[in-house]
DNA sequence: TTGACTGGATAGTAGTTCTATCCAACTATT
DNA sequence: AATAGTTGGATAGAACTACTATCCAGTCAA
């Protein structure tokens, strides 16, 4: 295949291929003859998953970079896998060196604790969780954790399915596949369903 | 208050704020004087509103500012008010006109037909699934209503909740930012801890 | 042989969110 | 009254991201 069927198939510009090129996030192509390199079903896979990561899970360029980096070595395993991804889907903000961050923070590690959650460190949405604590703070609607309970429990509930539904001992691409699918994609729908639930949470009370 | 005490106290620079009440998502001080202007605590609010809404929801700033036309105007309810905020988290991408893409949206106004929910024909949320429906499907993982079925039950459960949570019968502002705060910050609450949970989740399956 | 296409390189664009500077007018301090 | 600092208001520019456009000589297909 070449370059320009790569560019019909997958519906972007050959500029836009070659810049992900550059950036490492597709590999070349085999190259035949000096001015001539033929891409295959892989390439097009990628380019399919790049658009997914970048228009759905709105992942940054750079981030999906490393992702790419994590599925290419063949040393990392789908755990490892699952904390870049992760870490690429941020906050990356540094949190600030604010006493009410500081209590924040504690708070969530101590809620992790509690329920027994194997969590690195350094995931960043422990970070996540404590920012949205001190914003709901500084507004004035401070959240206890009767308020997170159902949110917990949603939580593990979905999260227990998508784990469940990665597909094992398939070829090494498609459980990684799975894997980025299962966390990046199915995060959008969780957030979709909330949202149009919301909605009609909010007819059925404020639109008589 | 003048703007540098307002400054100090937002952690905000001058400029920053001068910028905001220029983009319309802060009004103007009181004038006292050809150059000098009056801020007083619901300017510090709104600006504490503002940085949650960019850095939490990532919002960009035309749609804060839509949000806070909406906030300002009296005649907006709460359920026009959170279709206001519904429209401004997006997505903002115009969907192809893709027979693949049709397909998945009316896959998704029957889903929502069914469950019976009140939600407009332009919520942006009914694109954001449906992209993911076609994104899953392309990716080789098409998903199903048995997939969907959890998702559907942990939305409709944290929903309810937020939409319960909306304080009424209080002065105007405060309803507004409870409902902006259960709609965007809540939403980074559910996400955050779904993160958690599939980390969880991943270390126990894949993580001896 | 001619004309379109290629890989590879470089430069430029468009959008977003600030950030920096400048100005005359004004206030507070000495 | 002199002066040092701040203000609102305006304009310009920086930094970053994700492309997009152009150019080039080489090469392939008709």
């Amino acid at each position: 295949m070449l370059i320009s069927e790569l560019s019909d198939r997958s519906g972007l510009t050959v500029q836009t291929i070659k810049f992900y090129i550059r950036e490492g996030l597709l590999p070349k192509g085999t190259l035949a003859g000096a001015t001539r390199a033929s891409y295959d079903r892989s390439h097009l896979e990628r380019l399919r998953l790049i658009r997914a990561l970048r228009e759905l899970g709105d992942l940054p360029v750079s981030a999906i970079q490393k992702i790419v980096m994590a599925i290419e070595d063949e040393d990392t395993g789908l755990h490892g896998l699952f904390g870049t991804t992760q870490y690429a889907l941020g906050p990356h903000i540094s949190p600030p060196d604010d006493p009410h961050w500081r209590a924040a923070r504690q708070d969530v590690d101590a809620l992790i604790g509690e329920l027994g959650w194997r969590v690195t460190e350094r995931a960043p949405a422990r970070d996540l969780l404590a920012q949205t604590f001190v914003a709901l703070r500084r507004l004035g609607f401070p959240i206890t954790l009767a308020d997170l309970r159902p949110y917990v429990r949603a939580a593990t509930d979905v999260a227990e399915h998508e784990i469940a539904r990665v597909a094992d001992g398939e070829p090494r691409t498609r459980t990684v596949h799975s894997m980025l699918v299962s966390t990046v994609l199915y995060e959008q729908v969780l957030t979709a369903l909330h949202r149009l639930a919301q909605e009609d949470a909010s007819a059925r009370r404020f639109d008589g």
